[in-house]
DNA sequence: ATAAATTTTTAGATAACTCTAAAAATTTAT
DNA sequence: ATAAATTTTTAGAGTTATCTAAAAATTTAT
């Protein structure tokens, strides 16, 4: 069986909605993720009820069946793996790739993402250090993976990956050379606004409270 | 301006059936290419000329405008440079890649193709030995290129592309190891079946008019 | 040149997805 | 507990791309 764009991209809205929130996911929550309208979403949401991809209970809310998890799964496989693919090959910044991976993750054929993940050396995490799940739907844990902002001082680790994925902070970070795969030491917390600074690159520099909050840290031990 | 994966499709097949027929195309050719009905040619068919894409006269057929052109010319050259990739990079063989690339031929992005285009070192042609066109529009030009039924027995060359692109032929090609790049010497023709004998990889193999008729050769000087 | 065959277009319908406006249900506030 | 505010659903309609069946135009055959 196969699946419209449209269909898929509510049943990934719907899966990360539902991850986010542990709960039936609301008809108005999905129309503002998709940009669309409540009532929109209630026709789409019986369609995908009736193919029983999701379980939807009238004012209830909406969550994913087995079914619909596993193709949300594979999109977001997708999606992450071209990801890899246009930082690692082509060159693209990592505020740059979104879009195109939109695209590109609702390309019908399984065969042609294996071969994907196989030149890619079967990544675990794509460039934001978000896990790439793999054929059977598991995604990559890691260990001890903590917000920026809850390291004490003089605690050193390295960046895995970033909460907010908005472009104007991938931007940011690009700038400040605050990349996936770089070493961080806090050094200082100023406790009037909470900005702390920090060692990168052999140089120290200052970033807010809102940058660590959504900086994902792996402790060094 | 973009427009829908099914617009692209009519003007690439306006496009090729223009190509190989050299007159305004008909109603019926095109629902046979595209495997629709003529009614639906006809309506869509309007809305094309409405944009301007294609220049079109009730009973008369249709031909496409220099926009048209250019749009159908940019699908040509995102499916050929995808083609090449699958068969370069992931490891497809020439004959499983067309319907992928169907797919990823849609992808909007130009600055994706020419990356793609930089990352593949600026292929002249696909794995079918069709030439790419370059971003203006200009498609590479194969100068001695004939059908191999056009040499002369001794004569030598390199098989440089394939006029027929059924899964049935490459699969055959395949096993003949008849590839893209191979050099072949005709040595003897069968006056009863037009049958010829070619020498490929130091040995002799004979194979039937019907090859010969789409085998497209680059002479040896 | 006219009838027959073929091709093409028109008319009317359907399916997928979306929207606005209004009605119904639920939640929140007093 | 009930009124007000909010959320969600229903009803009806528009768009895109498709189809079948019938009508119109063109081409072919005699």
């Amino acid at each position: 069986m196969s699946y419209t764009r449209t269909e898929e991209n509510y049943l990934k809205a719907i899966f990360s909605l539902y991850n986010k929130e542990n709960k039936a996911v609301s008809t108005n929550t999905i129309a503002k993720k998709l940009k669309t309208k409540p009532s929109s979403v209630t026709d789409m949401v019986k369609k995908l009820s009736n193919k029983d991809l999701v379980k939807y209970e009238k004012y209830k809310g909406v969550t994913l069946t087995k079914k619909g998890t596993d193709i949300a799964v594979t999109i977001i496989r997708n999606h992450r793996i071209w990801e890899v693919f246009l930082v690692e090959k082509l060159g693209y910044k990592w505020d740059e790739v979104h879009e195109i991976a939109e695209q590109l993750e609702h390309i019908k054929s399984d065969e042609l993402i294996d071969r994907m993940d196989e030149f890619l050396d079967n990544p675990k995490f794509d460039p934001h250090g978000d896990p790439i799940p793999d054929k059977t739907g598991k995604f990559a844990e890691r260990k001890k993976a903590v917000l920026l902002s809850e390291l004490e001082i003089k605690e050193e680790g390295i960046i895995v990956g970033v909460k907010n994925t908005s472009n104007d902070f991938l931007q940011y970070l690009e700038e400040k050379t605050l990349t996936i795969g770089k070493e961080i030491k806090v050094t200082k917390e100023f406790e009037f606004d909470k900005s702390r600074n920090l060692v990168v690159n052999e140089r120290v520099i200052t970033i807010s409270k809102e940058v660590c909050n959504n900086l994902i840290i792996e402790k060094r031990p």
